[in-house]
DNA sequence: TTTTTATATAGACAAACATCTATGTGTTTA
DNA sequence: TAAACACATAGATGTTTGTCTATATAAAAA
C-alpha cells in the first residue's frame, strides 16, 4: 500500500491552522468562499490559495454556482481517513515493521 | 475550542511521508532509532529532526535506555486525534458557522 | 583508556510555503 | 453597456521546511 504520499498531502493540507478551521467549517455543510472569507484575517487570494490546496488534495468539494463557488467538505475521503487512521493507530499483525520484529529475536 | 492550533501542528507533523510511515511503524510497538533509520534512505542526522518533530508535537513518546532511544506512539494522543476528527466530520448542531447560516435565512 | 556506537546539534542551502498587491476573468446588476 | 461582484492568477517576498555535512556528546565495547 504506497498511499503514504497521497495521505501525507492531506495531512499536510491540515497542518495549516486556517485551513483546518475550513474544514471544521465546512463540516457544518456547504459554503461559498466569500462567507468563508469573514471568518479570517486574510485577503482573497490567500482564501484562494487554501482552497485550491483543500481542493487539490480532495478533500474539499466545489461547484460553480454563478459567480459564486460552494464548498463542501468531500465526505468520502474524509471516511477513508478516518479507516486508514484506525489501521496506522491500532497494532496490526502485518504491519510493516514485522521483518524487523523477527529479526529482533534472532 | 482554540485547539486548532495544537491540531494543525499535530497534522502539521504527518504531513510529510516519511514521518508519517513512521507513525504507521510504530504503530506496531516500540522501536529505536537505528531500527528506524534502516527503513530510510536519509541520514542520521534527518531523522533526528524528523523524530523531535514527533515528540515536540506530541505523538511519540520516548525514553532513553543506555545510549539508545526507544520511540513508541502516544496512544492517548492518538485516541484524542480521533475523537476531535470524529467531531469535524460530523454535522455539529453548535457548530462554528451557525450564525453564518442563520443569516442565510433572513 | 581508546575506540566504536547511538544520538543530538550547528550551520548551510535549495525548495516549498503563506502571504501580499496588482490584475485578469467571468457573471450579475443597474 | 457599464459598473460591481466573486473568484482566480501572476509575481514578489520573507519565512519555514527538509536535507545535507561536520562535529559534539554520551554510553558501550574492546
Amino acid at each position: 500500500m504506497e498511499d503514504y504520499t497521497q495521505f501525507a498531502r492531506i495531512f499536510k493540507a491540515l497542518g495549516d491552522s486556517t485551513r483546518l478551521k475550513i474544514i471544521e467549517m465546512l463540516s457544518c455543510g456547504t459554503l461559498c468562499a466569500c462567507d468563508i472569507l469573514e471568518s479570517f484575517q486574510i485577503t482573497q487570494p490567500t482564501l484562494s490559495y487554501h482552497m485550491k490546496i483543500l481542493t487539490d488534495c480532495g478533500l474539499v468539494n466545489s461547484y460553480k454556482d454563478g459567480s459564486w463557488i460552494h464548498y463542501s467538505n468531500n465526505t468520502e475521503l474524509l471516511e477513508k481517513l478516518k479507516i486508514y487512521w484506525g489501521t496506522i493507530t491500532t497494532e496490526q499483525d502485518d504491519c510493516i515493521c514485522k521483518s524487523l520484529k523477527e529479526r529482533e529475536n534472532e
